[in-house]
DNA sequence: AAAACATTTCGTATTTTTACGAAATACGAA
DNA sequence: TTCGTATTTCGTAAAAATACGAAATGTTTT
């Protein structure tokens, strides 16, 4: 890949981070979990794996990935984690794509 | 990949498809060519590759891409090709993000 | 301390994405 | 028809994403 910053690249910095946000949005289950998050803000991630036909390892992955990203916390609430939205960054993101498509 | 349908999934074909559509928004080259043409409705692919530091056989990767997830039409000009946002596609795209992140 | 649990990390395999240059295609102009 | 210009397709290479199971981690209960 490139990654090459410095050159005249007429790329901005919001578009490059409205990438990475739509990247972390590229997979179904990353979808389901953060629209589930954005309704009653926390879960458990066992109740997710529950539901999502995937591996619990996978999930695990997916998780990662969204924390990774900012989009979700977790805390430990024994003997489970409990995953919330991040909503700083929600609302970032919120501002972001509406920009971008002007709603 | 998964992407078996008909399992017992709590996963709906509309975040299977808000992830698709995520997924084509996940580079900031792609970005940046479909925030241009939100603004000014068509360009030229070759106006594209002047600005963008990247072989003209990557850009029209991208754009291939991007039509392939109907976000943009070409239109032969003759001798260059124009570049157009498909604007039904755009505005299901805009409402799917305005559900999902409840703008 | 050992057992039971929820979850993550590790190692690995497969697929997809991204990038490039060379060659192919399309088409108007000479 | 041959040339020049614009763009795409092909072949290929390297990196990233996705998935799994096994093993590791951390915590509570016994």
């Amino acid at each position: 890949m490139n990654g090459a910053e410095g050159t005249a690249t007429s790329i901005t910095e919001e578009q490059t981070r409205l990438a990475r946000i739509s990247k972390a949005l590229s997979h179904p289950v990353r979808i389901y979990i953060l629209e589930l998050l954005s309704k009653q803000s926390c879960c458990y991630s066992g109740d997710l794996a529950e539901e999502i036909p995937l591996a619990r390892s996978t999930l695990s992955q997916h998780l990662k990935e969204l924390k990774r990203a900012r989009l979700i916390q977790g805390q430990i609430h024994p003997p489970k984690i409990m995953y919330c939205l991040n909503e700083e960054t929600w609302n970032e993101v919120k501002e972001s794509y509406k920009k971008f498509l002007d709603l």
